[in-house]
DNA sequence: CATTGCAGGATTGTTGAACAATCCTCTACG
DNA sequence: CGTAGAGGATTGTTCAACAATCCTGCAATG
């Protein structure tokens, strides 16, 4: 039985790639992914006709669409004006640091009980920002950043945090976008990333939650000068 | 200038309150607050003709106010079947109770910066909740025990961490409803919150978080079981 | 000069109908 | 007993139409 069952999962696999995807959902993650990789800036309107137009949907499926982003925050609908992707404000930015430290500390105080598979993806996000970064290849840097963090919440192995840190960063990718210098942004994290990641692999929850804690003390402040100069 | 910011502030209320509401966010309203309340109950389908028939909307705009349901997972949606109140597992259960963790022992342990009137809002639904018990109105026990637990987040002071939450706690509305005994289960839970309360009056957040950890862990087990005989 | 009022055009909000695709049920057949 | 298929019901998607609202520019007014 034990042969079936990896089989039943290949299948579940599978069955959520092929099988269910409705229009509106596919037009909503392509509209996703080129929100966080920037190729829709912060600010620029998104008209049902343009849009609809461009992607072959019709005006239905595609407002089905934009309401899934809206609920993402990652675009905002102003009632009869349309859909814009969102422009961050610095009181935005500063709130998501907020539920990232409530999400993050919380989850890596707590990660004594965790997979050890888990532990070992946190290494693996911080060795991936390494390679980035000796490449100097800032945006990736600034990715590996994120699946670090994704990492750390994905510790409390719960389904839904996950989700809620996922659409927390997509949100920050926003952020990101007007910055004008990656490499001065990411680079400075690469060390407390590694420092944070090695006390989890030695099991030093409570040292490494202190760390971290301390990491959005500085990352905080830092943050919100630099967002507010940074802005287009 | 001083005088005319505050006339803007309050016009900006207002502008919420009066102005935005687009029937599918009307319709979505609508049904969330039916689920929330019980009156439908988890498992029984939304047919599009019928709640289009009923609510006297198009099916279109009825299929917008379902994404957003969707999105709350107050609802599922299966492809070419419709969408269905959702049925929370015991895995569901769970991990909702995961995520409160995570986002209530956070913001209690870090809630010495939050402002008076949050902390007092907590005590505030500890008292409505004891009132609710002495009238024995359990239903509004839970409905007060939730604002608790919303208070507890509000002190973190970050409105996508209230989302969050809000969210949460409506879920786990659909947990309740398949309980028989209201009283035996929300009960209990009376003494802790005016315990935790009075320690948070007391600006004694560390040894409030430790309380409140224990909460949990005594809260998810004793919940696994309930929730395993008592669901239809 | 600043402000107000008012077309005109463009965009969104909402509806209804139509057809395709899929699922469910029931029946008939091997 | 199992299964293959027909038929009906529901959902998925598109299209066209109209109402409601917003934006722009211009004229009128003080």
């Amino acid at each position: 039985m034990t042969a079936t069952d990896k089989w039943m999962d290949l299948l579940a696999n599978d069955r959520l790639l092929l099988d269910r995807a409705s229009t509106a959902e596919r037009v909503a993650d392509i509209l996703r992914q080129r929100v966080i990789d920037g190729a829709l800036t912060p600010g620029t309107q998104l008209s049902e006709e343009g849009v609809g137009k461009a992607l072959a949907v019709s005006r239905n499926t595609l407002r089905e669409a934009f309401r899934l982003l809206v609920h993402e925050r990652l675009v905002v609908h102003e009632f009869h004006r349309g859909v814009f992707v969102r422009v961050l404000s610095v009181d935005d930015v500063v709130d998501l640091y907020r539920i990232r430290r409530l999400l993050e500390t919380s989850s890596v105080q707590r990660a004594a009980g965790a997979p050890k598979a888990l532990v070992e993806a946190v290494s693996e996000a911080v060795a991936e920002g390494e390679r980035a970064a000796r490449d100097e290849r800032w945006w990736d840097v600034g990715t590996a950043n994120m699946r670090f963090h994704e990492a750390l919440v994905a510790l409390a192995c719960s389904p839904r945090a996950n989700e809620t840190m996922r659409q927390v960063l997509a949100e920050l990718r926003l952020a990101f976008h007007v910055m004008s210098r990656p490499r001065e942004f990411h680079e400075p994290y690469l060390g407390l990333n590694r420092e944070i990641a090695d006390l989890l692999a030695a099991a030093s929850w409570r040292t490494a939650a202190e760390r971290l804690d301390a990491y959005f003390d500085t990352a905080e402040t830092q943050l919100v000068e630099g967002y507010g100069s940074y802005r287009a």
